[in-house]
DNA sequence: GTTCTGACA
DNA sequence: TGTCAGAA
């Protein structure tokens, strides 16, 4: 992670420059956490700290109640969202599986010409 | 003074 | 969602 996006992630403020920033009510603010659509981190008094990218995450809530989003849909896209990063950090992290391998060997075999076809003279050799 | 949790005329 | 209470 970088250092720019490290700072983005460091919760720094209260609630209270939040409502500020955000226009939204602390009201708002915690019930949208228990909705689980921001997760602050808490202080050592059990206070809330917010990143700025907890309030990105905010102004992106508001903007879709505004759009006539509910709590509901909002929850979906977020989930779909995690689904699809989870997915492709699945993809780089996991070892080749024989399936892979095996597709692998064959592109590679096909592109080299595979068994060809003998009868018609020319073979199928694609350029790389 | 600020924030937290829980509750509801 | 607003707002009040009682505590930290």
């Amino acid at each position: 992670m970088k250092g720019k996006e490290l700072r983005r992630s460091l919760a720094v403020l209260p609630i209270g420059t939040v409502m500020k920033l955000t226009s939204l009510t602390a009201r708002q603010i915690r019930y949208y956490e228990s909705q689980g659509l921001v997760m602050p981190q808490r202080n050592d008094g059990n206070r809330r700290m917010y990143s700025l990218n907890d309030i990105d995450r905010l102004l992106e809530i508001k903007d879709y109640l505004d759009d006539g989003v509910n709590i509901a849909g909002i929850k979906a896209i977020y989930a779909q969202q995690a689904q699809a990063q989870a997915d492709r950090k699945a993809a780089q992290d996991r070892p080749l599986t024989d399936a892979d391998v095996r597709r692998i060997l064959q592109d590679e075999f096909i592109r080299q010409g595979g068994l060809g076809h003998p009868q018609d003279g020319l073979d199928q050799r694609r350029p790389l």
